[in-house]
DNA sequence: AACAATTACGCACCACGTAAGGATA
DNA sequence: TATCCTTACGTGGTGCGTAATTGTT
């Protein structure tokens, strides 16, 4: 028994699901399903009852819970306190990220890793693909986020991937497009849509995308190309056509109703951040500590 | 960071060596170094400062020390509270072993392990190896421990390898062996030897050990053969012959200076001991507490 | 049909042992 | 030379994803 598996189970506890904790976790099911069950051979009894709607905690299972609980705090502790003498709160860090990633991806994850160094001068410097990469160059930023990593030298730098977002489908509130929930790609021809430009990076995104998925080219009745999320996401509302963008991006839009997720049953579109950072030994610990942060799959869960 | 790091990080504070930490946990010098600078890397600070004689702790190396002890020990007990719930300590667990083993290497763990369940029921039935394989196969053991696993159905059982010994040779404590230290195999005949009788246990692991270092074939100055260690013990003491046994069954011997190791420079005898248990589903939870217990690797070391 | 969980299998990574190297008394 | 640690490299076990299966609403 370990310490990742207990932070599975704990999120498996809280969330009552296995597949919800797989979610959260960015892992598939199955695996979370073979953690637990490592676990619960490891004590020799079941840790949960399943059920027809999730689990449910047994006897065992909730002192594990809590002994779990304990058990991380004091890790969590323990990093803390070793931070406090290498005073990585008097540090500073800047993160460099692109437009979309930085605008919408990033800040909620700043906000969470600030909360543990809530002294440090943490900045984030937002720009395009090539400004970030000069910046990169010449030292200015300590590391960047971004989603492509054309242009980066990767001889000379380090790539990470950290959590993944996913572009989707959006379309209006709108009663008349009530029937577009699970559709082909196929079928998006039949409406007006919207098209990101270039160089706004989903754009990039999305057609390494479809060509993952064996869909060669962009066959859509294109009404525009915008440039600005805002602009995209106001005119989808206005009910003009449907478009795309990343999830994190419309999050409160999808919470509030205010944009409805269309559900293409033969594509999915993951993105994958890239973390591109120089030589370990040109890195200042809080930027170690950001790149752990970044790198733990449940750490960005909090902006969900 | 996991569970396993903190184990060796605590044993090599505590020896303040890493070459004894990976002593006591059975594990190579490399292994230890490797996973201590893993821990390094990820606090990226030392934890020790490296000197000519050991390592010392810094005061991060401090700071992860105190939580490590915290965090073990609350691992330790959220599993002695599962095992409550469980009532392991209402189990009857009854372990057969082989003369050898039985006697001399397995009590002291017994001892070990009844510490942490103290009002449980655990037995031990010391046999030859025909027997305790019949007790097992009647079910009256629960699992058993041995050195050889001739004539065990191994499509019945399992096998797990456990703690492991070493076979040494013994001089007598004379000032006439004296130039016995660090010697070749071959030199060894000529001396007189008392070899260990066969179904001793010991003599097939010395013929299998030299089977595997090449040495096709006992070419000794046998003077007897006997079938009893307090016997070998006895003659090797008086200084009649060398001899062999294992290491463990002569601690005792060899600190107080009665017997004298003798080492040789092109033969190293291991012995690892098999633990024989029936499938999972038939072992108590107590039974598999032991088998969890003697698998892990530190467990055994308070009797060395 | 859709969702929740399990099982089977292939792959990639990590911890280990072996071997060799370096530093110090 | 002996002791103690590190670096380099090959290998096996484990954790993960993919895909297929079962069971429930």
């Amino acid at each position: 028994m370990n310490r990742n598996q207990l932070e599975v189970f704990l999120n498996v506890a809280r969330t009552k699901k296995i597949s919800s904790a797989a979610k959260l976790l960015h892992l598939t099911q199955p695996a979370v399903s073979t953690q637990i069950k490592a676990l619960e051979n490891y004590f020799q009894t079941p840790l949960f009852i399943r059920s027809k709607k999730g689990v449910e905690l047994t006897e065992a299972g909730q002192v594990v819970q809590n002994y779990a609980k304990k058990i991380l705090q004091n890790f969590d502790s323990m990093e803390q306190e070793v931070d406090y003498i290498l005073g990585v709160e008097n540090q500073k860090l800047t993160i460099g990220a692109t437009e979309t990633v930085g605008n919408y991806a990033i800040p909620c994850s700043i906000w969470t890793f600030r909360d543990k160094y809530p002294n440090a001068q943490i900045s984030l410097k937002v720009g395009s693909l090539s400004e970030i990469v000069r910046d990169l160059e010449e030292g200015k930023i300590d590391l960047a986020v971004m989603e492509t990593v054309t242009g980066v030298d990767t001889k000379e730098f380090n790539l990470k991937d950290a959590s993944s977002d996913e572009i989707i489908v959006i379309r209006p509130k709108d009663d008349k497009y009530k029937h577009l929930e699970n559709i082909f790609f196929e079928q998006l021809k039949e409406y007006p849509f919207i098209l990101p430009a270039y160089g706004f990076g989903i754009r990039e995104s999305l057609e390494f995308a479809l060509e993952q998925g064996g869909l060669k080219e962009i066959d859509l009745n294109v009404i525009s190309e915008l440039g600005s999320l805002e602009a995209i996401k106001s005119s989808v509302k206005a009910g003009y056509a449907l478009s795309i963008c990343s999830k994190m991006a419309v999050q409160k839009e999808l919470h509030d109703g205010d944009l409805v997720e269309v559900r293409l049953v033969d594509l999915v579109m993951p993105i994958t951040f890239k973390v591109v950072y120089p030589e370990s030994n040109f890195l200042s610990t809080i930027a170690h500590r950001f790149l752990r942060f970044i790198a733990t799959p449940d750490e960005l869960t909090l902006c969900e």
